[in-house]
DNA sequence: TATAAATTTGACAAATTATGTCAAAATACA
DNA sequence: TGTATTTTGACATAATTTGTCAAATTTATA
């Protein structure tokens, strides 16, 4: 189960660039690029756009990711999680089926 | 379905409280407290804990609502919001399997 | 080995978002 | 009406996020 980090380096990785190429085309430093793909930082969502462009691969692939990677990390240290994760869904699922209502 | 603040609201007019009084106990402005209880904002941890004393409910389930609140507020107006959510009950669950290692 | 490239670390700064106060406006109702 | 309650919005403060920078560490290779 890869998180988004892994995922970015490997994809980094793959074709042999080194952190300061990629994060140059985000155009931030590459300490931060560095803790993004080791799971210290969380990348913002314009970044993740710009990787799925970078890495051509699909965005929404990676934004789902990046996604529910933010949502692990705020339920994350609790005990109850799985069962918000499960009412949050409900209530997605609720608020789609009366959308816009 | 209710959200946490229709059910803080139900809380306190079953008891016929003012804001005021519940805000005084909370240690807020009751301006925030209606906020609140409209959705407009987003209670702390730890008023929610507050509250759950305040008004002899489990903890746990206003919690449960608080943290579901969150996610929600957190995927809102994404498309992808459904995959994300999955994914992360996926990864809370794989997480919960390999606990520590 | 040595040295150059790449990565990681941590202290700090800047920007953004969250949380709160306050007073005035709006609403409910005796 | 007048009084209590609630809502609104401008603004201040606090906390968190996002970033830079330089030094330390690790990795690769001449």
């Amino acid at each position: 189960m890869d998180s988004l980090g892994d995922t970015i380096r490997k994809l980094r990785e793959d074709k042999e660039l080194p952190l300061r190429t990629v994060a140059a085309f985000l155009d931030i430093d590459q300490a931060i690029l560095s803790k993004i793909e080791r799971g210290q930082r969380k990348p913002t969502r314009e970044q993740v756009v710009k990787l799925a462009e970078y890495f051509k691969v699909k965005e929404n692939d990676l934004l789902v990711a990046w996604l529910s990677d933010k949502l692990v990390y705020e339920v994350e240290d609790e005990d109850m999680a799985l069962k918000a994760l499960q009412l949050a869904e409900e209530k997605v699922k609720y608020m789609a089926k009366n959308k816009g209502k």
